[in-house]
DNA sequence: AAAGCAAACGCCACTCAGTGGCAAACTGCC
DNA sequence: GGCAGTTTGCCACTGAGTGGCGTTTGCTTT
């Protein structure tokens, strides 16, 4: 199946790793077919495993739920960003939503940008419309932002009773997931790279939302404003 | 069983939904309890159901699911915030944030300060320990932040598209939630009290999160300042 | 007060997600 | 080539959640 035939290059995994990778991602991209086509609760796990030739029992030693083999493309990306935030330099003089903010983009980036930004894109437009996803999205951000907090505290030294990193944590999370939103409205396919420019755009946008007033029509400046981090 | 014999006055509830309201407290109480002293997967509908004498059928015809009725008296609160949003009168001067925690704190003044307070201990609690009950939590403070959205929208006359109003939102709740966690670890039996200080502390550390660095010791005065609103 | 109506309830059967156990198949290693 | 350890498939089972339908209960009208 593979179309090279180079021999194993030093860290090559092996076969039963290969395997077992082969295996998932071939879940994740019929489960992502099948939910887009049909609705999340319209595909059983039965089907799914049918069509992928596996056993039921095999999936639930993959994934811990049908919600999380959807989700699976998001998911890789936060634990990029956790490698990212562990063993990223960063300067001192940063504030920790500044290194956070890197972390996300950097995290991106490590994403294999072609066919991840797809699948992302899927799940992305699943998750907004499949209640039992957007709870187990949500959930498993609790589960990232615990990590990161942990990372945080490691590398940085924080009063483990301060709430202003845990907030700022929440807060990335937030303005990540509009940038998802915005992102997932664009008409068509939108790349990685029109991922990249929403996120910039909406971490752009979080100091304007604390002072933001109701009365006048509101300026509209702050979230348009792309610039550099 | 009602211990007053008062003639109904106005705007007495009929019979009917007040066996309903009965039914539905039955079932909360016995659920916090339960889940509480076991787990929450420790305990089945069925047995849940045995004990308040209602049948399985008419549980899910007052609550969506096992995970709703452990979270009963946190989504009541978003509920009265939501009522508090729609109908509060605000300063126009303020900031959305500002009306936005003032809509908190009154939605939680309108709660029965008694038993709620200890029934919304218990769920929290729990929620903090059981990942089913998080998930749904979250997935309940989307569709609420999506409703005070609507509401922003209407009173305020907002862009739609302005990413502010939806981020401010997102960080109340992301700092109600740390106001929560801070609660429910007090030893013994906070009160609602202590909630609506945690509540002002958590909401007092919002703008440091943004400038927070981590070389420092970071001066942990902006925390607990809990100072006027 | 009796009858009529609609809402709520209980019961039954069913689907499907998720789990545990055990035997068969496969991979890695000598 | 054969052994050891892992992975897989199959089977049976639990428990959440749903649909249908007949019965009960509270509200209303005359």
């Amino acid at each position: 199946m593979a179309t090279d035939s180079a021999p194993s290059s030093v860290l090559r995994p092996t076969l039963r790793e290969r395997k077992k990778q082969r295996t998932r991602e071939a879940l994740i991209d019929t489960a992502l077919r099948l939910f887009t086509q049909r609705d999340f609760d319209g595909v059983t796990l039965d089907e799914l495993c049918d069509r992928v030739e596996v056993s039921k029992r095999t999936f639930f030693r993959t994934f811990a739920s049908k919600e999380e083999v959807a989700m699976a493309p998001y998911e890789d990306m936060w634990r990029a960003f956790i490698n990212e935030l562990e063993s990223r330099p960063v300067a001192a003089e940063c504030s920790i939503l500044q290194v956070l903010q890197e972390a996300v983009l950097a995290a991106m980036r490590t994403m294999d940008t072609g066919e991840w930004a797809h699948r992302l894109l899927s799940c992305t437009r699943l998750a907004g419309r499949t209640p039992a996803i957007e709870a187990h999205c949500r959930y498993f951000c609790g589960v990232t932002v615990r990590a990161a907090l942990d990372v945080l505290h490691r590398r940085f030294g924080l009063d483990p009773h301060d709430l202003r990193p845990r907030l700022a944590l929440d807060i990335l999370v937030a303005a990540f997931h509009r940038a998802l939103e915005t992102w997932a409205d664009r008409p068509q396919d939108p790349t990685a790279e029109h991922l990249a420019t929403d996120t910039l755009a909406a971490f752009a946008a979080i100091p304007g939302s604390l002072t933001l007033t109701g009365a006048a029509p509101a300026d509209r400046a702050p979230q348009s404003r792309v610039g550099t981090l």
